[in-house]
DNA sequence: CTACTACCTTGACGTATATCAAGGTTGCGA
DNA sequence: TCGCAACCTTGATATACGTCAAGGTAGTAG
């Protein structure tokens, strides 16, 4: 069966085979945090709204199993039904070139909305892929608009979501056409930071759940040049790499070495 | 006379005669296009909307008069408060670097929507200069969202507007992370043709608004390389260029040159 | 018409990063 | 526990594009 067939019949049939390619699976009962009480709600979805209202969001969001590492939650082409929240661990979000290559178009961390590329024309405009085995709120987007005509504050939140993107992707551009390799890896290091502290984590020990491979294709350098900034980073005292598991030693020397206000 | 003082001087200006912040200047008569009779409704804002619908849209749209070529529509950091469509003319959004560069971030033409970026800070995340001379229409942010609760098909077009701009930022990503200094500027002489063709002007002949510096600036280049990859063009026959005059000779080999869908 | 200025083109040369190559490390499944 | 595969690091070399430099062209103000 393919996967857009599977698509088409929908949430029913995800429940009967419960498997492999597709994407959530319905939730009996577990999973069931609510917006209300999940400590992500000061910086997800929920961030504008009152607890009355909260309660009518969390009746559209839909809960589900984790995915695993490395499975899709949605495809490149795939019909666009709903943007999603991530609840738990991270995802990547990537196209792939005429050529066959693939192109990182961005990271998601706890909180973080991925999918809103896909509604300017109901088809899923990148691919999206747990790095790590994560959880993701599923948000119908047809209710989502109901919700947001009743409810100024979502309809402004949304739009407010959106735009971040959009600068985001603006950052990243300059990112990509202004700086050097050292500057773009200090500065991913610097927004994976930013991002902790806001999830109350640390800001300057984390553990990366993206492969050198993707942070290569995320800003557009190749595996070894990653490679060998980190390496630079470390002879500097700037940073301390054990494989994935990053210690920023130096936050000032990082943000001179990113040259950008990030 | 430096661009800069000019510019400063320009302000100053505006501020006396048209009131504070505003950009535009209220408009007595003249400028008065309805959306009703615009020969771009069919590829601008009023896309989505009945002929009641769109009457209402016109009623919260401002027209002025046209900004002269170089002159700001608003700058970053300045306070957001309407987001604008393109009548006529062509305009850039521009963000500057911290140290001084400045990344252009996109071209709008006629028809075309500026100032999305705004909505996530209520402060312009980039800059948008007219390229020559253009007429705006200004639609005010918080009557829009008004409006946009009221018809669904107004806040379903609004967000398909600012995904379009996700997706197109994300086209860029990747122009700038995976593609040749020959392959990035066939793909932006050929999505001027194809937003050419949607308003009904030749495909294969235009002039560029822009100059060699803003089309490396938004590229990733140095005016030396979009210079070195015309005079390539010209030799191969793909294109014929006359200053700022194009003419596309061979679409299938700049698509080839291209070497991506777009 | 002239002259200034901004803009564009072309050439010679330098450099950051890609590419190619090899070896080391980590972690997972049998 | 072993062995395989994916991942990471480091070195040597190549190259596309940037930088520097000079001269040409076109639009505009006087």
């Amino acid at each position: 069966m393919s996967e857009s067939l599977r698509e088409e019949l929908g949430m029913t049939i995800r429940l009967a085979d419960a498997g492999e390619n597709s994407v959530l699976k319905p939730c009996v009962h577990d999973y069931q945090v609510s917006c209300g009480n999940c400590r992500l709600n000061s910086i997800c979805l929920p961030l504008a709204l009152e607890s009355d209202d909260i309660a009518q969001l969390d009746d559209i969001i839909q809960r589900s199993k984790p995915l695993q590492k490395s499975q899709h939650l949605y495809r490149e082409g795939d019909i666009f039904r709903s943007v999603y929240a991530v609840r738990s661990g991270a995802m990547k979000a990537y196209k792939t070139t005429d050529d066959g290559r693939e192109q990182v178009t961005g990271f998601y961390f706890p909180g973080e909305i991925l999918g809103m590329d896909g509604i300017s024309n109901n088809l899923h405009a990148s691919s999206a892929k747990a790095l790590e085995t994560a959880a993701v709120c599923e948000i119908p987007f047809t209710s989502l608009e109901k919700l947001s005509s009743l409810m100024p504050n979502l309809q402004r939140h949304f739009f407010q979501l959106m735009s971040r993107e959009i600068t985001e992707d603006q950052q990243l551009i300059t990112l990509l056409s202004k700086n050097s390799a050292d500057e773009r890896v200090a500065s991913l290091m610097l927004s994976i930071s930013t991002r902790n502290s806001k999830r109350k984590l640390s800001a300057t020990q984390f553990r990366l759940p993206m492969s050198r491979v993707d942070i290569g294709n995320y800003l557009g350098l190749t595996v070894e040049t990653v490679s060998r900034v980190f390496s630079r980073m470390q002879k500097l005292e700037v940073l301390r790499v054990d494989n994935k598991e990053i210690k920023i030693l130096d936050v000032a020397g990082l943000q001179k070495m990113a040259n950008v206000g990030g």
